[in-house]
Order: structure tokens, then C-alpha cells, then sequence
DNA sequence: CTGTATCCCGTCCGATACTG
DNA sequence: CAGTATCGGACGGGATACAG
């Protein structure tokens, strides 16, 4: 599994996680349905233009599901698919890697020791 | 574990994986102790300044070690270390996650089918 | 062989104003 | 309320030449 076939299979995965607020938006979604205004106040102050671009990001590749509820006022809802909640397993491995080597993640801590000499 | 408190877990690993290159950068890593040329032929065409950026990123998070053999010609070798191999679960994780759901995947599939409709 | 130094360009994203 | 349209800046990354 860990062969050369390996990053094509991960890919489609980083090509959802790396833009900017996603982990922060996915992780609204674990806890349950969200309105796009709520999204916004949450992963305040990222601009309408960028979360509309994540969530249609999302719902294209069946991550989450657009609930129109037509009315005045507007009410639309996002929620996870199954497809979603089946990413939880890869944060929890990445949570467990923190937990165990998260020490190792000093980056400046090297650098500002260095510059002390 | 999946409350609030999780984003900023995870998110030091994602400043990790989710610049270009890295992905193969470390799936080629896995398989083995890798020289600075050799690294730059598998993952051609990557540039030499973006390959060394990836690379000392790697060092600075003591994912990877750096052993130079002084002489001539120069020789260097980068090998995983412990904290580096623990990273192999997570990309278990989304290799799972992938043959679980990979079918949901069609992003482009869908507007071609609009384009016919 | 293993990098560093420069320059440049495209993309991503933010700010802002506006619409159904 | 839930977006869309437009513009502009910052930054990541490529090409290339050069150095130890």
C-alpha cells in the first residue's frame, strides 16, 4: 500500500484538505448541520467569496449536501454525506501522530536557540 | 477528540503536506534512504530550490535527517526518521478513505454530464 | 554532486460592492 | 439570508545561472 500507486491515492484527498479553511470548515461540519451565515460567523473573517468556493468545492466531490429551504429569508443548510464523516478516520491518525511525536515539532524553538548560541 | 480543540491539532501536520512535491517527497522517502539527485530525477520536473525548500522544511520538524559524506563529489543522504514513519497511518488512513469512497470522486465527471444534458 | 541566488509569473485568497 | 462579481495583492513555486 505504501508503494508508488500510493500518491495518486492521496492526492484527490490533499486536493480537498490544503486550500485555506477547510480543516476549520470540516470541522464545523462534524459537529453537526450548518447555515452558511453560522459558517461564516464561525470561520470569521474568511470572505463569502472563499467559503461559497469551499463549500462548491465540497459538494462537488459528495462531501456535503446544499439544503435550499425556500422562503423569505433564504435558508440553506450544509450537512455532511456518509462520504464526510468517513474522513473522520484521517484526522483521528493525525491526531494520534500529534499526540505521539508532536514534541518533535519545535521549527523555531531550533532557530531562536541557535540565534541565543 | 473531534471538538474544537482538533483543528489546531491537525493543522501543523497540514502545513506539512500540503505544499507541492511533498506528497511524492515522502512516499519516495518510505522506500528508503534517498540522495539530493536521485530525489530530483523521481520527482522531476521539480526544481532545485522548491526540492531543497521541501527538504529542509522536513529537517526543521525532524521528520527527516540529513547525513552529509564529506569528499568529492559531494554526498548526501535524507532518511526518514522515527517521528517521519509515523506518519505512514495517515496515509493509511486516506488510502482507506479513498477505496471506501473514491467512487464519489467525479468532480469533472458531473459538469461533462451537464455539458451533454 | 549538492545546493544557493535571482527573477518572474500564476494562482489563491481577501476586500468590497452588489443581487435575488 | 445567501450568495455573485470584480479587482488587486501576496506568495508559492518555476526557470535559470551560479557557487562550494
Amino acid at each position: 500500500m505504501m508503494d508508488r500507486s500510493c500518491p495518486g491515492t492521496v492526492e484527490p484527498i490533499m486536493e480537498i484538505l490544503d486550500s485555506k479553511w477547510m480543516l476549520l470548515l470540516l470541522f464545523e461540519l462534524f459537529n453537526g448541520t450548518r447555515r452558511f451565515g453560522e459558517l461564516r460567523r464561525k470561520l470569521h473573517p474568511i470572505s463569502p467569496k472563499t467559503l461559497t468556493d469551499r463549500l462548491r468545492l465540497l459538494e462537488e466531490k459528495g462531501i456535503v449536501t446544499r439544503t435550499l429551504y425556500p422562503g423569505v429569508p433564504l435558508h440553506v443548510e450544509y450537512e455532511l454525506t456518509e462520504c464526510g464523516l468517513g474522513l473522520q478516520p484521517i484526522f483521528a491518525a493525525m491526531w494520534t501522530w500529534t499526540q505521539e511525536y508532536g514534541g518533535h515539532l519545535r521549527k523555531d524553538a531550533d532557530e531562536r536557540q541557535e540565534a541565543k548560541g
